[in-house]
DNA sequence: ACTCCAAAA
DNA sequence: TATGTTTTGGAGT
């Protein structure tokens, strides 16, 4: 199968990708608005990381450093930025804004100031619905069952602008594909409207078929407004195809996926020589610019020998074919539904000078504060659950438990023989079993981050660095990962609650116990917790391997995993597990 | 499971 | 990777 046939284009959904305008400059206007009439910088560290327009106007930019800055614009308004809560609690508010506001549950964050939403069932079913003899006059429904919810809008042209700008007459092959997308035009305006109207924040926006497009296509008009990458999608014998020429104008670094080592990569078989250094369109211009049309054009270019040039030790499988389809628009990945757990949470400080043991603890006792507030807030949900809720008192469960707790460092490289300092970006790690007592929900934050760091992190931190000195660190992570969802949330494929359900059969176990008794009677408490709900221990969690830090820990062996659901039960619990499967709803 | 890397914001 | 902080996903072991 040769490059071009293993290329197949599938544009039967609608992504519709949303980027907030200078997201995190918006988020200190919305909590202060006199500051929307000011050159507005956030800064985290020496740098500039997001200005608001006015600024922009005045020569500042992204990632500029601060003293630069100052000198461009003397007058800027420069606020702290490194503590990241107040924008991912932004973030989440319209994240969640727009997740309901569309059908699937396909809604997607990339990093806190995007989002993909995958609209294909909403607009097929307004396609569905169009009165093609009065099109200027469509309603579009946001509400299959209620008719009257909605917005009225004009089906026979696409809102806002179009890419290419110009739109030609839509041939008969492209017509419903076309259809399609005005209808998510449309929708598109109506979202971003009503994010400026209920949460005070702007957006722009692009609409396509894919994520890449959807993406690349919405950078053409900002800020505050939205781009529709218009048909053919395909090559025709009349025209060419609007995404080929379209892609081809980009930079092949500027594809997302296409990031700074394989770009260099591409480069440098492209021009035939090692690229001079990082992105070359910065302050090079002509000379290092490398095109996407450069790359699909050049003698013998396809998934082959993309392969040949990506390929080898480490790079992902198939990194070919699938840059092959990045610079030609095609990426077939879906918009990933909704989750409720983050898989990783990670906090992390750089530092100008860090070697020694104790300001190494100060340090992570910093960050272990931070890091187990961060665990309560994501992790954990109000438990309303009314055998619980007793005396008024919300209590709060845990939605999933990490596993794993991680710590890794940047160690400052050590000076060079001829006195320069390399700068090096490389990390290390150690990782081990998350304790369980940081799962309490009643000890207090401080000690539990204290004895986080005595138990776990200083021990890790002496196998990261067995040197008693000599090292000098320029940035430290503590990241909890490997989560483990907990019965009290999981939900089978049928979208029951399994732990509701336990809880209902309550009577149905309890014969169980009795006999269970003479088999585990330690365990007999915790599994009454479980079926009461209760939060504190962790019956559900894998067998943690014996460390010699971690000793106060007798639940964890004898589980089993139900083949029904996956879920870990207690060994001798899994028969009456399996007869719950048996029951009728 | 553990560690590192690449990419994204 | 000019610069910062956090998250995801993949590969190799």
């Amino acid at each position: 199968m040769d490059g071009a046939s293993s290329l197949k284009r599938h544009d039967s959904r609608m992504i519709i990708h949303f980027d907030y305008d200078c997201f995190y400059a918006s988020v200190f206007e919305a909590e202060n608005p006199a500051l929307k009439n000011q050159p507005l910088a956030v800064q985290q560290k020496q740098i500039i990381v997001t200005c608001n327009y006015e600024a922009r106007r005045r020569g500042l930019y992204k990632l500029q450093l601060i003293t630069e800055a100052k000198k461009v614009c003397p007058d800027v308004v420069t606020v702290l930025g490194e503590d990241l809560t107040r924008f991912r609690n932004a973030s989440k508010e319209l994240y969640s804004f727009l997740r309901k506001s569309i059908w699937s549950g396909q809604a997607e964050r990339l990093g806190f100031d995007e989002v993909f939403l995958d609209c294909t069932d909403m607009v097929n079913y307004n396609i569905d619905i169009l009165n093609h003899n009065d099109l200027p006059h469509s309603f579009f429904c946001l509400d299959q069952s209620d008719p009257t919810v909605g917005f009225q809008y004009d089906a026979s042209e696409p809102f806002g602008p179009t890419y290419p700008p110009e739109a030609g007459a839509v041939s008969d092959q492209d017509l419903q594909l076309y259809r399609r997308l005005v209808l998510g035009s449309h929708l598109a305006r109506y979202l971003r409207h009503e994010l400026e109207k209920e949460k005070g924040y702007t957006a722009t926006v692009g609409i396509s078929t894919n994520k890449i497009l959807s993406k690349l296509v919405g950078n053409l008009h900002k800020p505050k407004s939205q781009t529709t990458l218009v048909p053919p999608y395909d090559a025709s014998a009349s025209s060419e195809s609007h995404v080929t020429t379209f892609m081809d104008s980009h930079d092949i670094g500027s594809i997302p996926g296409i990031g700074f080592k394989i770009s260099q990569k591409i480069r440098a078989r492209i021009l035939g020589r090692q690229p001079a250094f990082d992105e070359g369109l910065v302050y090079g211009g002509t000379k290092e610019k490398v095109t996407v049309r450069d790359v699909r054009t050049f003698v013998g270019m396809g998934p082959e020998m993309l392969e040949e040039i990506l390929g080898g030790p480490g790079s992902q499988r198939g990194i070919g074919g699938k840059i092959w389809g990045l610079i030609q628009g095609v990426d077939d990945v879906e918009v990933s539904q909704a989750k409720k757990v983050p898989s990783q949470i990670s906090i992390e400080d750089s530092y100008t000078r860090l070697d020694t043991l104790d300001e190494v603890r100060k340090k992570l006792n910093l960050l272990s504060n931070s890091l187990i507030r961060r665990m309560h807030l994501d992790l954990t949900e109000d438990d309303d659950d009314a055998e619980n809720a007793e005396h008024g008192i919300l209590k709060r469960r845990w939605l999933a438990r990490p596993r794993t707790l991680r710590l890794t460092t940047r160690p400052r490289p050590a000076v060079n023989p001829d006195g320069t300092r390399s700068r090096s970006f490389n990390r290390i790690s150690r990782s081990l079993p998350m304790p369980t007592f940081a799962f309490s929900l009643t000890e207090n934050v401080h000690a539990l981050a204290d004895r986080l760091v005595q138990d776990s992190l200083i021990p890790c931190f002496r196998k990261l660095h067995p040197e008693r000195s000599g090292w000098n660190l320029s940035l430290v992570n503590v990241a909890v990962t490997n989560m483990a969802e907990t019965a009290a949330d999981s939900k089978d494929s049928d979208g029951r609650d399994i732990s509701r359900m336990f809880r209902r059969q309550d009577d149905v176990l309890k014969e169980w116990r009795v006999v269970d008794e003479d088999v585990a009677p330690h365990l007999t408490d915790d599994v009454n917790d479980l079926l009461e709900g209760s939060v504190d221990v962790d019956v559900y969690s894998e067998a943690t391997p014996p460390t010699s830090w971690e000793s106060d820990d007798e639940v964890q062996d004898n589980m089993d995993v139900c083949g029904r659901c996956g879920l870990s039960v207690p060994s001798f619990a899994l028969l009456a597990h399996e007869r719950f499967h048996q029951m009728p709803d």
